[in-house]
RNA sequence: GCCCCCAUCGUCUAGAGGACCAGGACGCAGCCCUUUCAAGGCUAAAACUGGAGUUCGAAUCUCCAUGGGGGCACCA
């Protein structure tokens, strides 16, 4: 439990080529977790290194979701801290000072293949079925060629010098010890002909200039941990603490979500991005829970944690090294539980934006009245619309097949409407206890059975099949909408049911 | 092809040698409650990948096999 009692500095280091997704969200989110409960700092560092690949926006998208996560960083691009800059595109000449280091110290070297060459070398292992890894050819030009091939202008990269012999050992805290044959490595290039340094190199440098003590990142960057590591020695620096963390699988456990996989999951509501959870109705303290159980735990039983929670209660010791698939359903079920966790307050506040989306003006006052019986029986504030919109609008839509009355005439029904009607407007305080007096009362005298007669008033006041209990939604309607939508029914039902 | 990682119900997981004929949750099925839909309650089906070892004793340790995943760019 060592992470608990020092503070930790993490950082949380995108590349801006795309949207933030599920798994990049979850390795914030332990960031995160780990600086706060540590009383640590959380980095967050942009790397940008390839310009070809930057696009435009993905730095903001990356920011606002982190932010609807409620994932706030305490050092950044946006507000800087003190060991910034923290955009690597900012920081292209200490990655070349740091380069120049290793080539004095023996730990890497020039070469000047050109790309059409390493392709041809790389062609040729595989067809031999061997690892397609750099020949080594530029290995062993002297320095002093190398320096004057430069000056005159020949294009070249920079290699680290791998060891050809023994192993190279990485401690990754969720697997132990892992040992690589330094024979299997290859010579990576560090940094390219342009001048910008590739990940491996960045990302050492900035981890130790960051003063970062602990990596956390995904279970990909495993083979190249080696590289990582040895860069760290070569400059003598303290290695950071690696945990590398299991990838997501798609929800069938084949794989990894695909680009066309993840399109297809908006047909079912569903995005593996975090920029569209929101729009779908899903509320950011579900996200961090159901993602945070995704390759951690606490114990066998509790499951319902808020961020607080998950503060005070994460640990790296109950991290799970294997794999997990998505589960969509169980997000849906973290909803549901996080919606019922919201105060009728908080949840109105939610669910306004979602009615106005929908061209519905839908006043708090009446959405805080609404909120508690809608929340048991929704899965995404999305769905609230459906469910209540009859709250708001007036022109009640009715379907001449809802009526009449299951098993009633027509003239039945209208009677019987009727005197619902002499019924209501005898009523003198308008509750849902007066309501289910008078209405089962006369329900009992008419000889109808709750469903018919409940069924009949739920579609006379709300159009709809399914809506929240009636007596609720008849108090919160008010007397005077109540009989006005009943008088609609009935001359609906005179004029267009059969 | 080579390297690395992982392995308990369909899925997320508990389990760190005896407390396990393996516990919880989602989902699924049935029942109860019930004016709809939910929620809630109860019940059911459902797993230690296989084989060798170590041990008095293994889901837990070791090895091998198998399966799954990741990686092998002048991307991150």
């Amino acid at each position: 439990m060592s992470e608990g009692l020092n503070p930790v500095r993490v950082r949380f280091a995108p590349s801006p080529t795309g949207y933030l997704h599920l798994g990049g969200a979850r390795t914030a989110l332990y960031d995160y977790l780990l600086a706060q409960k540590s009383g640590g700092q959380f980095v967050l560092r942009i790397e940008d290194t390839d310009r070809k690949r930057f696009i435009e926006g993905a730095e903001q998208d990356l920011m606002n979701s982190l932010r609807w996560l409620g994932l706030q960083w305490d050092e950044g691009p946006d507000i800087g801290g003190p060991y910034g800059p923290y955009r690597q595109s900012e920081r292209k000449q200490i990655y070349q000072e740091y380069g120049e280091k290793l080539v004095e110290q023996g730990n890497a070297y020039y070469c000047f293949c050109t790309p059409e060459r390493l392709v041809k070398v790389r062609a040729e292992k595989q067809s031999k079925k061997e690892p397609p890894h750099y020949d080594r050819t530029c290995r062993n030009i002297p320095l002093e060629e190398a320096r004057k091939r430069i000056a005159a202008g020949e294009p070249h990269v920079l290699r680290f010098k791998t060891p050809m012999e023994g192993t190279t050992t990485v401690k990754d805290l969720l697997r132990g010890e892992i040992t690589f044959e330094n024979k299997t490595l290859d010579d990576y290039i560090i940094i390219k002909t342009d001048g910008w340094a590739l990940y491996h190199l960045a990302a050492a440098v900035d981890d130790h200039l960051m003063k970062i003590t602990h990596v956390i990142r995904g279970s990909e960057w495993l083979p190249t941990a080696p590289l990582h590591s040895m860069i760290h020695r070569a400059f003598g620096w303290e290695e950071p603490v690696w945990v590398h963390l299991s990838v997501f699988l798609k929800p069938s456990g084949k794989g990894k979500m695909s680009k066309r996989e993840a399109a297809e999951l908006s047909k079912d509501g569903y995005s593996i991005f975090v920029k569209d959870l929101d729009g779908l109705g899903y509320l950011p303290e579900a996200m961090v829970n159901w993602t945070a159980l995704m390759g951690w735990s606490y114990d066998d039983h509790t499951e319902f944690f808020t961020m607080q929670d998950l503060i005070e209660k994460f640990s790296l010791e109950k991290l799970n090294p294997s794999p997990a698939a998505i589960n969509f359903t169980k997000f849906d079920y973290f909803n549901k539980l996080h919606i019922k966790a919201l105060s009728d307050a908080e949840l109105a506040q939610r669910l306004k934006p979602f009615f106005e989306k929908a061209g519905i003006e839908a006043p708090i006052a009446t959405l805080e009245l609404v909120a508690p019986i809608l929340k048991e029986r929704i899965t995404t504030l999305d769905d609230a619309v459906e469910m209540a919109r009859f709250f708001f609008v007036d022109d009640i839509t009715y379907m001449t097949e809802r009526f009449p009355i299951e098993g009633c005439s027509k003239t039945e029904t209208l009677v019987i409407g009727t005197k619902v009607e002499q019924a209501l407007n005898s009523i003198e305080v308008w509750d849902t206890d007066h309501l289910d007096t008078s209405m089962r009362a006369l329900m009992e005298q008419e000889g109808k059975e709750p469903r018919q007669f409940f069924g009949f008033l739920r579609e006379v006041i709300s159009g709809q099949r399914i809506s929240p209990p009636l007596f609720e939604s008849m108090q919160i309607l008010g007397k005077a909408v109540v009989l006005q939508r009943l008088r609609n029914a009935l001359s609906f039902i005179e004029e267009k049911v059969a």
